[in-house]
RNA sequence: GCCGGAGUGGCGGAAUGGCAUACGCGUACGACUCAAAAUCGUAUGAGGCAACUCAUGAGGGUUCAAGUCCCUCCUCCGGCACCA
């Protein structure tokens, strides 16, 4: 065994001390940016899945250095926020005092792993000279009017104590902690995200990110086009406005349906014979959580508001107003022109209370019906007035236009809710002055009484305060701390109040590739100079499960910024490859499963080498795989075998072509299969190299050897590059800043090629002809062979196919 | 329900429409050893003495030729989920 402890110890330290990883931010000449999702500090350490994605997007880093890049890969740790908070609060441990020990901890483990990190410019989210910036940028928001209070129903997470955005709550519960989620009703901050749902949406065409990040983005901001409609009332000046996609069905709107929220219900309660009854049905909804609404499986729920009635707009006939949750407040108008012959969900509330049923759309075709007898596709119109006959498609926009209806565009994406009742956190920047408000002064004239932190007054630094728990009223622990929250009016200089919320964790995330390059400047977020040099960033690697948190996030704020001019890009991340998920007998790693691997134990046993290359190696990078003990075996002998084979072997003088041809196409195969994460075969690649070599190792070259070393380093960074200082001697410098080596295109095609022989496209046999030889040749050559002869016996090839260089089949 | 992705040896997995099972693990046998471990060598999809036949979730199809393309279905994983 090669002594791998010893080796990576020395090498690691030599690195940091050189600064090989350290590229010239200021002067370098072909700047690549490399990034990983930087990790959640949990104090439990580094987890193999974080080990895997760090390792994967390094051998990317290490490859491109060597290709002659000034990499960039610096590392960083997101520790603000609930998770974080969350471990502090179980072990009993101050969040302050439990960071720096996360701190240290994680990243000696990420000295261990032997990735090329810019260490000069690691940061940590919870250093205040940090946060200055992300409360800075909340300001900039502010004053932009992207960021914004408003009070409506949000997501609680009982067990956090805190809101949540609405990407944090996946299925109802909570992302942090699982718990079940409610509704509370409060006013809060909120991100702007849905000014820019057209942008997120297009713009994903034009990035290349993996295929299924993408998709869970456009499910997410949930793009459709309609049209908005107004029904008027019956005797009343008001209306209600829908949003359809179906305008062509409108003739068959028997009734509609609004939300139980729907400001309709409030202002014509007077005019309601049966208050009561919905008076009643308003709490019950009101009352109903999340999980709830998902148990009942869609069972709708409704009432009639009786003494109103619209008219519908295209028939004018009257139609019944009905109260339903199954009517979402917060889409669209929150009311809908419900067509039961036509929808699903509409048909189901008509069957259960027996209104009318009207169908408006035939079609020939027999094939877009549904279960229930329902046809929800396109067709021609029926029962639809001067519109029969009319093709659905048509239709749409042609009735839109007959009842003065317009043309919208609408989105599922909510905006972004900021605010979060903890401590952990950056806090909100804003001030808030009473007597403002009162004078109907403010920063913005849409909010009296709030001002933005001066930015010479930033940070607002977290306050180190001994009860930090989250107090499960709808206030964050700061709201207790006189010290802190007391402030002055920016404005009138009159006692005023702090905002004691801080923001989403998901905010520090939202910015910090931009903060690396410029770590060192203090009189600004980022440096502009440096900031055009290096970015956007040339590859982000990450997990998928941040498809619509932080990669819709990030995405959103470089919008922002690049319209407030403050970066010249809108995509932050033009190439986004997402990795897999390492799992542990199939399935999730999980503490409460007790299947967590901590790598430092294999790398004790084994060395960093091993455990990066069998993590490489266990499946396709973007796909991850099963952890099992027994393949790091396999690496660790193949790392020994290089190990040997360099110190036993005794190198040729001359390279012998085979051996040399051989190289060139694993030189050819590993660079191809790098540049597309394919890692797993790189090294298989490798391994059939050596295996090579090791079949007659007299007749490898030192060069041959060396330049092996060199597509083996970006693998096996400490082991590579011990055997190149043994190699080269001392001066010879860092492997890894050693030029890739490159292949003679010459040397990949033989002047001799195999080339199958097929009977009835059956494989028979095999003949080896010269490179670009003629059908008329090769069939001879394959005939005259012997097993070929034998199958064909007295027959004769009706006909030929021929494929030069691959194969001849004969067809008898 | 809708939208994705995937089903290949005992296992992880390879395969521009053209030799299925590369590479590795495991297993068996052998060498070395007093012995074991480590290491090295050989074999290893199934059936068959062999020629050969059958095998890429199931069933159809296109093609001279299908793991790969098309249709139907099954299973698993992921995302969204009353979004009008």
């Amino acid at each position: 065994m090669y002594p791998f402890s010893k080796i990576e110890k020395k090498w690691q330290k030599k690195w940091f001390s050189s600064g090989v990883y350290e590229p010239d931010l200021q002067s370098a000449k072909h700047p690549f940016y490399t990034l990983m999702m930087f990790p959640y500090p949990s104090a439990e350490g580094l987890h193999v899945g974080n080990m895997y994605a760090f390792t994967g997007t390094d051998i990317y880093g290490r490859f491109k250095r060597m290709q002659g890049y000034d990499v960039f890969e610096p590392i960083g740790l997101d520790g603000f926020g609930i998770h974080s908070e969350n471990y502090a609060i179980k072990i009993g441990r101050h969040p302050v005092d439990q960071a720096k020990t996360s701190e240290k901890k994680f990243y000696n483990q990420l000295h261990m792993i032997g990735n090329g990190f810019a260490w000069q410019e690691h940061l940590e989210t919870y250093d205040p000279e940090y946060y200055r910036w992300t409360q800075w940028l909340f300001v900039q928001m502010f004053k932009k009017g992207l960021a914004y209070r408003k009070k409506q129903a949000v997501n609680w997470c009982p067990s956090c104590k805190t809101v949540l955005a609405d990407e944090q709550v996946i299925a109802g519960e909570c992302e942090r902690c699982g718990s079940l989620v409610v509704k509370r009703e409060l006013e809060q901050w909120f991100f702007r995200i849905t000014d820019y749902a057209g942008r997120l949406n297009d713009n994903l065409s034009k990035i290349d990110w993996s295929e299924k990040v993408k998709i869970a983005q456009r499910n997410w901001i949930g793009k459709s086009e309609g049209a908005l409609i107004k029904f008027p009332i019956v005797d009343s000046e008001e209306s209600i406005e829908v949003f359809t996609t179906r305008p062509d069905t409108l003739f068959g709107a028997t009734y509609m349906v609004i939300a139980p929220e729907h400001p309709f219900v409030e202002k014509n309660k007077s005019k309601l014979t049966n208050l009561l009854e919905v008076n009643k049905y308003l709490k019950e909804a009101r009352d109903k959580s999340e999980a709830e609404r998902i148990e009942e499986g869609g069972e709708k729920s409704g009432v009639e508001l009786k003494g109103v009635q619209a008219i519908n707009p295209a028939n004018r006939k009257s139609v019944p107003i009905w109260v339903a949750d199954y009517v979402l407040s917060g889409y669209g108008t929150g009311a809908i022109m419900a067509v039961p012959a036509h929808d699903e969900r509409d048909l189901e509330f008509a069957r259960k209370f027996k209104l009318p049923i009207v169908p408006v759309v035939t079609t020939k075709l027999n094939d877009e019906f549904n279960a229930t007898g329902l046809y929800v596709g396109y067709g021609t119109l029926e029962n639809s007035g001067q519109f029969n006959g009319m093709d659905s498609e048509k239709a749409k926009w042609e009735i839109t236009k007959f009842v003065g209806g317009k043309k919208k565009t609408q989105y599922r994406l909510r905006d972004w809710l900021i605010s979060r009742q903890r401590y952990w956190g950056p806090p909100i920047p804003m001030i808030h002055c009473d007597k403002c408000e009162q004078a109907g002064r403010g920063e913005r004239k849409d909010m009296p009484g709030w001002y933005a932190v001066p930015e010479k007054d930033l940070p607002v630094k977290l306050p180190y305060v001994k009860d930090f728990r989250p107090t499960g009223t709808d206030k964050s622990p700061l709201a207790s701390v006189e010290e802190f929250y007391r402030a002055r009016c920016p404005k009138c200089h009159a006692l005023a109040h702090r905002e004691t919320d801080v923001s989403d964790t998901f905010l520090d995330s939202a910015w910090y590739y931009l903060r690396y390059p410029s770590i060192k400047e203090k009189k600004h977020a980022w440096d502009a100079k440096l900031t055009k040099k290096w970015l956007p960033v040339n590859i982000y690697i990450g997990g998928a499960e941040h498809a619509v948190l932080h990669l819709l996030y990030v995405r959103f704020l470089a919008m922002a910024l690049n319209d407030m001019r403050l970066v010249d890009f809108e995509e932050p991340f033009p190439k986004f490859r997402a990795h897999g998920l390492i799992i542990k007998d199939g399935a999730k790693m999980s503490k409460s499963k007790g299947n967590v691997i901590n790598p430092d134990d294999y790398i004790k046993n084994f060395g960093a080498d091993a455990l990066r290359m069998y993590l490489m190696f266990i499946g396709p990078f973007e796909d991850g795989g099963d952890f099992r003990d027994s393949g790091i075996q396999g690496i660790t002998r193949f790392l020994d075998r290089v190990w040997k084979f360099g110190s036993k072997t005794k190198f040729a003088v001359k390279s012998q072509e085979g051996i040399e041809k051989e190289l060139h196409r694993t030189i050819k195969k590993v660079g191809d299969d790098i540049e597309n994460l394919a890692y797993n075969t790189a090294i298989a690649a490798l391994m059939v190299q050596l295996n090579k070599f090791e079949a007659d190792p007299g007749a490898v070259s030192k060069e041959q050897y060396a330049a092996f070393i060199e597509l083996l380093a970006p693998f096996a960074p400490h082991l590579t590059e011990e055997i190149w200082s043994k190699l080269h001697g001392p001066k010879a410098g860092s492997v890894h800043v050693a030029t890739w080596p490159k292949y003679d295109p010459k040397l990949l095609v033989d002047s001799s090629v195999t080339v199958i022989v097929q009977v009835n496209g059956k494989f028979r046999s095999t003949v080896s002809v010269s490179r670009g030889s003629g059908e008329k040749e090769v069939v001879k050559i394959a005939l005259a062979d012997p097993k070929i002869k034998q199958i064909m016996g007295s027959r004769y090839a009706k006909k030929v196919v021929f494929v030069k260089d691959r194969l001849v089949n004969f067809v008898v």
